[in-house]
DNA sequence: GCGGCCATGAGGTGCGCAACTCAATTCTTG
DNA sequence: CAAGAATTGAGTTGCGCACCTCATGGCCGC
């Protein structure tokens, strides 16, 4: 009996298979009683269709639940797509292996008949990045760039944008330019992240943390820096955050204020390191023999930060997949190029919490 | 001065553009100095071509950098293909909204012509799921299955291989089958994370650790716990696990646990729940007013678990993202039966760290 | 040197659609 | 009611490839 049962359940998908054969362009032309050249003007959008000819293509589109095939459509159309992505020059480890993800996007982009060039500019210098912007060249069809929201950059956003270049903010955003979508994660949210898992682990200790910020200009580190204090301030009564200073991203940097911090705050329970510099904050920790005592928490896992797990010198990294940032910037660029929807939640970019145990 | 540097990055790249023409199966013909048929016939592996003349297009194809257009080729290859789901029955919510994104994962593979058909049988019953595969319907070209390591279902997944269907495990693994990959998370490594969570955050405090079991049939539940004692016993001497025994997925029964568990150990510090059931542990703790004190970490984020993280109930939440999951099923079985290369970095499921600020 | 076999060439067809042309048919409007 | 405009039909071409047929050429052994 329950033999025969799973023989009626295991036949059964492939019984009611729908006609594998695809609803085409003719059968809508057929159904609606209209030529092909017709059924052609509707979708398309050409002139010359009376309303009620259009209504009822529309109708036998709907009743055959004709789906345009978006394989035969990309080969009929014959054009390619340039897009630009704008990276930061220098030598921080988590844009370095962006690019690199960029580059191996911009492979299986090749198959898409869609091209990807990388140009770097300096993060750091809010004009240089408008100026690039600015200058781009305008037959690019989509633009990735880690921005900075500045109003001569977001000026030069929008410019692009009413050219008819989609715009997409990667990593780091820029709120109120026009762009099509901000790829990346909330850093307001990664901030306030930090702060309970510092405030967690840290068991009830009394002491300070210091917060390590990455550069003020920069919004998503300042986002992160106001998340955190917020959580700390009001969750974490024992712990009070001290502001170390700026490392502008740069180890040498972050090691010297760590330093300073420690010698400072004797009582220092965590350290929170909001921008890049995690090996410079690891060395002053080493130094001064605190690694294991003082709670570290910093962001983008590389194979500096992925050691320092390990060693239980970090007790926790935040992350945002760069590989998948790539992908997602690729995808969006091209899914608004092509008309295509998106798959809204696989573009959603998380924030990874990584500890020794679940690193990849 | 910078103004031209600017310019010159700036109009460098579309200047160096690669001719956008793609290289085409003509290009390498004249290339190779054979016809269109040759080179189809080395490309297909077609018989009838000379060793000799197969290295001439070969290298020819080296030299030109000659890539096959995949769009063109799934236009004109004609086959489509038809995925088997295999998915447990019962209303395990991850297991729902799993179906879900499989679901929305079919609307997409129909513009890559393939098909989904979703089966479902009782999670926790082999011979029924041995049964299920070994009656399936030949013509599928791959199935995903959420498995059992269980020999009959082994031999079942080794027979549908051997048939020249593609099988991928989704979620649980049968790891000595010869199934194409693994869909999911590394369990003990997941079981390892929660013990790390638990140890981290209870602070020293000295007590014992409630472990629910979800089924120890299940391979992936044993893995958790494995990797949770494991971790807990040699990093956290001053918690002591404890078996409060099997949930089976049942919230229900998670409930009685947790209350028995809660009556035998006044001095209870953490729960980590093994298998589905977070329901029934937080009306539990909740009926004890421990809800607070317990530091309560469960896997698979739903609008149940999330609630509890939001309201301070729960303290973590570990996840392998479903939506994930199934695009990354779809996507294995498809590029297999077309040939084409995956971006193998893509399809690892991670294992993701939920706290209250940082949920989507 | 003949039949036969193997390697290759030439060419066609179709996948589903975009984009276009040109002619034929309708509908307006004065 | 005729001229002109708007609308529609029929058909072609090509995207790059897979898959197929048929013809031709050379080389083999006998």
């Amino acid at each position: 009996m329950a033999a025969g049962q799973h023989r009626r359940a295991m036949t059964h998908p492939i019984e009611r298979a729908a006609p594998i054969a695809r609803v085409t362009l003719q059968d809508v032309a057929r159904e609606a009683g209209v030529s092909l050249a017709t059924v052609d003007r509707v979708l398309n959008r050409r002139p010359g269709v009376r309303e009620k000819t259009a209504a009822r293509v529309q109708s036998a589109i709907a009743r055959l639940g004709y789906r345009p095939d978006p394989v035969a459509a990309r080969l009929a159309r014959k054009e390619t797509f340039r897009f630009c992505f704008i990276l930061p020059t220098g030598t921080n480890t988590f844009m370095r292996i962006l690019e690199e993800q960029v580059g191996a996007t911009a492979d299986w982009l090749l198959g898409q008949r869609a091209f990807i060039d990388i140009l770097h500019v300096d993060v750091f210098d809010a004009e240089a990045l408008a100026t690039a912007l600015e200058g781009l060249d305008p037959r690019y069809s989509g633009v990735a760039v880690v921005a900075l929201d500045h109003p001569r950059v977001r000026a030069a956003i929008d410019d692009l944008v009413e050219r008819g270049i989609a715009v997409v903010t990667l990593v780091s955003d820029a709120p109120t330019a026009r762009r099509l979508r901000y790829v990346g994660i909330d850093n307001t949210a990664a901030g306030r992240t930090a702060a309970t898992l510092i405030g967690r682990f840290s068991g009830g200790r009394k002491g300070t943390v210091a917060v390590i910020a990455g550069s003020l200009a920069l919004r998503d580190h300042t986002e992160r820096q106001f998340g955190f204090t917020q959580v700390l301030g009001s969750e974490y009564p024992h712990l009070t955050a001290v502001l170390a200073g700026e490392s502008r991203d740069d180890a040498a940097q972050a090691q010297r204020l760590t330093e300073s911090v420690i010698a400072a705050h004797p009582e220092l329970v965590g350290i929170y390191n909001v921008g890049a510099g995690n090996r410079g904050v690891a060395a002053a920790l080493e130094g001064a023999g605190k690694a294991r005592d003082v709670i570290f928490v910093g962001h983008d896992l590389t194979p500096h930060s992925r050691r320092f797990l390990l060693r239980g010198i970090m007790d926790a990294v935040i992350n945002q997949d760069p590989g998948h940032q790539a992908r997602s910037a690729a995808r969006i660029l091209l899914a608004h190029c092509t008309g295509e929807p998106i798959v809204a939640e696989q573009e959603r970019i998380g924030i990874d919490i990584f500890v020794r145990d679940n690193l990849p």
